[in-house]
DNA sequence: AATGAATGAGTGTTCATTCAT
DNA sequence: TATGAATGAACACTCATTCAT
């Protein structure tokens, strides 16, 4: 009991570590010595539960994506109407940066750049996570709520575009505002962009 | 004046190559080594032209930036209308993306992670830059033809996302496919969340 | 008892687990780590069992050498004759390294060269072993069989020089010839050089 | 010039501190801080002359080795007999030995058991330099010297095992007699193994 | 303007070994 | 008897940078 606490306990604050440091420091410029003593472990303590640096920064999204995809269709579970979906999705996804902002620096901001990101499983759950959004926007499509040549793959850029955006300015700035500033007035103008003109 | 100019073939080959490298393999992963060795130079011959690799990186997007505040200008000009002016700023800066996409991508994928970028006066001139947006809706605004109520720098975020995510998805995708499709489609939409609704 | 059986066994598991790594990788590239899963057991095992690395592999030879010089007394006992003796020595040396390949290419390959070796009771062992055939030398010249100046020291040089020649290419070569090949042709040589001449 | 000179006697330097240490400590042992050391340049600096620890390794024996070649060639030209040059080849070859006695310690001990040692132009340069000797033997059993059905390759192997086995010794002894004594007893047995018995 | 030579500082990773359980 | 967890001590190798020439 106490020892799968205790190992749990150890991973989870190394990925803590690990997450801090990249998100302040860029993944290259962290180094493994730093996280192992923020983590409170040696050098070699790392290893016992990652291959190495690269899998460690490989873990970070896994697990906050991976759990996003989960979270994501609880939150969308019952909503009926496609714009409610997307404000659902807004709200909620901004919520889910706040709470880990850290983390979602790591993703938007050294993920990407990895060269093996690509190959990764992660790498699907983030095309996974990203077409729940197709859905949405093709039943909007299909009800009529939305433009009838809507092209779901123009609004979705259009709609993470813009959330990321903010979302990469919020992390940039040290998070000093808060996200959901104007973001009623901010989703209004989305809103037009993809419903019917009268 | 052949010193000059060979000396400036010489500067501008080490930032092609510098360029070439920081885009393929990221900042930190790039060597000056290889840097010298493409540029045809020997390492340390890159120190005659520049202070070290960090001002090496951020002479790049310096020349693109203040390059694109001046052609931008001139693009405007004399154009009526704050939607012609976003329809000529979206379709002019895609292009100039396309033009040298090697640099686009260390602008938007590598500059923003370096710690010391947001002291530069690069910073400040993409500031510039995109503050010429904040004008055009602004414009929008007052002259009726955008929301009467638009907020402009929520306005910006969403222009500036929408474009960013797809400049950057093409720069990761290997440039495959054009960055023109339906471009004429997501402009549309664009102009039904700033425009004023009937 | 049965814990004594189950120890030796499992004592036994390791020495042939870390003589096969020893002898395919080296002792400094074997690791406890691979030693002690091939051995069936957890890294920290193997210390109950060996006090470290170098001990582990300063067993190996000690058991295998203490032996050899066993059988070969019961080997040369009742045989009459130096040269017959050389005879036998020659036959049953090569046979004995045949059997356990892996550990006479831990012998000859790997522990000479080890700096402990010679502080060790396995290398007097060794030199025991070694001057059983100083005995067969001095007998043969002594009895007239071999040359009246015969130098032992140097016969021996001369006999063991060869067989462990002929050893060490073999093992190096993946065994993949028989080491008894032409050994009557190569006896008979060897008996020139010990013999009286007519 | 000066340069020229400068470098030849770093690389030198860095040769000869590597072959003592890897001679007294072995190849995993010898560190590269510890050869820079004694060669008095930085770690880094090694790596401007060679690519790494183990090409290091591999150099060592390759100029001996090449030089050998060339050596012995000089040494036996214009002898007459196949007696006559296999002494000379002994004569020379022990005083070659003992002229750079930690090079022969690295290749005698510690380079057989290098796994890549198979796979390098080394190899088959030693090889060139053992075949040396089966040509002397063929051309002593054709010219009726040596014993009518003579088989070079065991004649070779009594022959290189006595000399290798004595100069191993040697080396490991710290060289503390002379490689010389009893020579000519020595090779004296060892005639008597190869020619044609009366 | 250019570079060959040299290096200091840094880093991820390995591994034999220990010890509480 | 056995081991999971943890680590201290090493170590080869990299690389941006300097400087005499």
């Amino acid at each position: 009991m106490e020892k799968n606490i205790s190992k749990e306990n150890t991973q989870t604050r190394i990925i803590r570590a690990a997450t801090k440091l990249f998100a302040e420091q860029g993944y290259e410029k962290a180094t493994i010595a730093e996280i192992s003593k923020i983590a409170g472990l040696s050098d070699a303590g790392i290893y016992e539960y990652f291959q190495g640096k690269e899998d460690l920064l490989l873990t970070i999204p896994d697990v906050w994506v991976t759990n996003a995809i989960q979270e994501l269709e609880e939150q969308l579970f019952g909503i009926k109407g496609s714009f409610n979906k997307l404000r659902k999705f807004l709200w909620w996804y901004l919520r889910y940066i706040e709470r880990e902002p850290m983390t979602a620096k790591v993703v938007f901001l050294f993920l990407k750049t990895n060269s093996n990101f690509m190959n990764t499983n992660v790498y699907s759950n983030v095309k996974a996570f990203y077409s729940s959004l197709l859905k949405i926007f093709e039943e909007g499509r299909d009800s009529g709520e939305m433009k009838k040549d809507l092209n779901p793959y123009i609004a979705r850029a259009i709609f993470l575009g813009t959330i990321e955006h903010m979302a990469i300015r919020w992390l940039l700035k040290d998070m000093s505002h808060s996200l959901f500033d104007n973001l009623d007035h901010t989703f209004d103008m989305l809103v037009d962009a993809f419903r019917v003109n009268h």
